[in-house]
DNA sequence: GAAGTGCTTTTTGCATACGAAAAGCTGTAT
DNA sequence: ATACAGCTTTTCGTATGCAAAAAGCACTTC
């Protein structure tokens, strides 16, 4: 589709190496903002319901408006934000009931997903995953909270990606990420549980064994969902910050 | 248009009736061109591959190029086109494993909507899933592919609504969108089974049996994605428009 | 003192303008 | 005749400008 030898494209010479490597694109602006914006509403420092003012946004990151709106176009799309007809971006203010949703959707994509890494996965690919296994557990002894996230994050979506569906990787990416949002502030507690599930995951997928792939995220997700639950039942009398 | 007498809005007096219905919003520009493009897209006015110039499109609809462009970075996340750097936009062309592998997660997506369907179903959801199944039975009579679509797109969304998951609901609807798109040209051949299969799936909904709902519409939408195999092998050979 | 009304300010939505990159084309040299 | 190089054209990406709508504020009135 791209890659035709002798075509238009390839300027003069014969280059080899370098055909791999995607020319440097100019990056868009307005992927970089995108990023920023996302940046500063996962970290809290845009905090939800906060009104986001197109003009603000663009003088403090330095770009014009334009830009700034393309990314907020693209934030609702993806749910972080929502973007109200004539009134402008306000960062999306999850309710228990849409993060209830969102893991109840997570769970059931998860799943397939980790049905589909059993049956696809090859040699490396459990190699990677027991190495994504390896770093998780050395963060839990860390006890850092962001790294600790970070490999939760990079052990499932190396099992959407082993899964060899693209459409289901996108989308356990975008839940994903709004799910660690909702759920980060309390991801403390059931780390090590947590842990002795991925491992029991990796196994079932060492093994090809589908069913039991299929059955152990589903377990691990509705741990996941249980622990938000209580999380957010114990909450209503704690009043912290 | 939008004309009230007494002024253009109600401040804080007390208005009850008027208050469930929001006040008729200016119309977003851009919605209205993502509208027009994603049904010129869906008709295939817009051929997969084809080049969108953005001034082309601005000129076409009658609008800037501003709108334009928020509707194509939408139609992107969206799918529907691809936005390359700094080339502009193409439309999506579906390739064979993107079908099927959209078509995985859909069955996916839909067995579970059946299943909370079948969970949450009140007598009144049940009756217009009853009156859904009977305009489909009938578009099937009148044998118009375009009526059927449409009255199997509304079934399949009525269960997803009536499974209480607006993220789920959002979801499925943006997957069923593009499997449709995908699906429509060959969508003739399996219509009498398909609604077989959609009555058996309003029954086990009406008997709140979650685990037969779920098996009903898992069962179907394999169909539906084994018949897609279907015409693509037996399509090699025809090489149709 | 409280409520309503009109005005001002702010902010979005759309349009236009300009610079830069990419694609295509033409001319020339081998 | 072919291939390369430079130029031209097209089209995107970003910035800026302007009008309309919404929110906020102060004033007036009861």
């Amino acid at each position: 589709m791209t890659s035709s030898p002798s075509g238009r494209r390839a300027p003069r010479g014969s280059l080899s190496a370098a055909a791999t490597r995607r020319v440097e694109r100019p990056a868009p602006l307005r992927q970089a903002v995108y990023d920023a914006l996302l940046e500063l509403i996962v970290n809290r420092t845009l905090a939800p319901g906060q009104h986001l003012v197109e003009a603000e946004l663009a003088e403090y990151l330095g770009v014009s408006r334009q830009p700034v709106r393309e990314a907020l176009q693209r934030l609702q799309t993806d749910g972080w934000v929502d973007l109200r007809p004539a009134q402008g971006a306000f960062v999306h203010t999850p309710t228990e009931e849409e993060a209830d949703q969102l893991l109840a959707v997570r769970s059931v994509l998860e799943t397939y997903s980790a049905k589909l890494a059993a049956e696809h996965a090859t040699a490396s690919d459990v190699k990677l995953l027991r190495k994504l296994q390896k770093a998780g557990e050395e963060a839990l002894v860390s006890a850092n909270v962001e790294r600790l996230v970070k490999a939760n994050a990079d052990l499932h979506a190396a099992v959407a990606t082993i899964g060899r569906n693209k459409v289901l990787s996108e989308m356990i990416g975008l839940v994903d990420r709004r799910v660690r949002w909702y759920y980060t502030p309390i991801a403390r507690p059931r780390s090590r549980d947590s842990w002795n599930e991925h491992a029991e995951l990796v196994a079932a997928i060492a093994d090809g064994d589908a069913e039991r792939a299929g059955q152990v995220m589903h377990d691990h997700a509705e741990q996941t969902r249980q622990t938000y639950h209580d999380r957010k039942t114990s909450e209503s009398s704690t009043d912290s910050d």
